[in-house]
DNA sequence: ATTAACTTTATAGCTGACTATAGGGTTAAA
DNA sequence: TTTAACCCTATAGTCAGCTATAAAGTTAAT
C-alpha cells in the first residue's frame, strides 16, 4: 500500500524535513497521530500531516511547547464543539505573548544601556581590581527587576 | 583554620546565597575554583571569591551561559581584560532578543487576526461539518510566514 | 567522648525536545 | 530469494543548570 494516499513515517520525514525519531517522538506524545497503524504496526500519516508539521514548527519557532500545542491540537481532536474553549486558548495564548514580549523588550532595553555606557567607558584601566568593570558596572537588582516585569 | 581568611564551602554559600551544591557544581566546572584543597579535601575560598560569585550571578542575569561565563574568566585567567568579548557577547545576545522579539511580535499580530475574525463569525452552526470553524478557519501558509519573519 | 554539623565523592534525577542504539519484524526491488 | 531499506518498540543518552541522595570522613561544641 506505498502507493496509497497515506505516508508512511520516513516519507512523511522527508516531506518535512524532520527525523523519523522525532516524528515517533511525536506520536507517542500524542502531537501528531497517524491516521491508522497497519497490520504490521506501521504508522500511517495523512497527506495533511506535513500541514500539520508545519503548524508544530512554527508554533515551536515563536516559543510555545510542545505541551502547549498539544492542547490546542487536542481541542481541535476532540469530537466537541470547541469554539469557546479555542477563544479562551487563543486570548491566553496573546497575554502570554504579551507579557514576554514586554518582559523581553525591557531586558533588551536594559542590556542596550550596559552597551552604551560601556562605550562611553571604553578604557578600564588595566590595574583595575575588577574582573571586568563592564560586568562589575551590572546592578543585580535592575536586571532582576526587569526580568520579573 | 575555620578563622583563617579562607572560607569554606559553606561560608561561601552562606555569604552568596548559593547552595552549597551549586558551588561545588561551579567548582567542577571550572567556573569557580577554590584557592587550595585542604588536606582533608576542603575546598577553601579567598575572600574575594564572593566578588567572582556576583560576577557570576550578573552575568547570568544579562543572559549569559555558564559556559559563556566561563570563556570570558579562562580570559581573565590568561591576564587579559575580557571587556571586548563581553562587548562582543552582548552584541549577540541584543541581536537574538531582537529576533525573538520581531518574532513573536508578527505571530501575535497573526493571532490576534484570528480572535478577530472569530469574533466578527461568532456562531458555528452545530450542524457544520468542521470539528471547529475557528480552527479550520487558520491558515498554516500564514501562519508561516509570520514566524519567518 | 559523643554527637551534631559540617565536609567529601559519586551517582542519579529533574525538565524539554529530542537523538541514538539494540534487537527485532516488513517490504520492495534485483 | 536474497537483501537493502525500511518499519517497530524499548531504553538510554544529550544539553543546562542545577538539586538530591548515599556513604563516608572531619570538625567543633558540649
Amino acid at each position: 500500500m506505498s502507493r496509497s494516499t497515506y505516508l508512511k513515517i520516513g516519507e512523511l520525514a522527508k516531506q518535512t524535513g524532520l527525523a523519523v525519531g522525532t516524528l515517533r517522538y511525536y506520536s507517542d506524545l500524542g502531537l501528531l497521530q497517524p491516521i491508522q497503524r497497519g497490520d504490521n504496526g506501521y504508522r500511517y500519516y495523512s497527506q495533511n500531516a506535513s500541514k500539520q508539521v508545519e503548524f508544530i514548527k512554527k508554533a515551536q519557532a515563536i516559543g510555545f511547547s510542545l505541551e502547549e500545542i498539544k492542547t490546542i491540537l487536542d481541542v481541535r481532536d476532540r469530537g466537541e464543539k470547541p469554539c469557546s474553549l479555542v477563544q479562551d486558548l487563543l486570548n491566553d495564548k496573546i497575554e502570554q505573548l504579551e507579557i514576554q514580549i514586554r518582559k523581553m523588550t525591557s531586558f533588551k532595553q536594559e542590556l542596550e544601556e550596559y552597551r552604551t555606557s560601556w562605550i562611553n567607558n571604553p578604557n578600564p584601566r588595566s590595574d583595575s581590581q575588577d574582573i571586568c568593570p563592564l560586568i562589575s558596572s551590572i546592578s543585580l537588582d535592575s536586571a532582576a527587576r526587569s526580568l520579573l516585569n
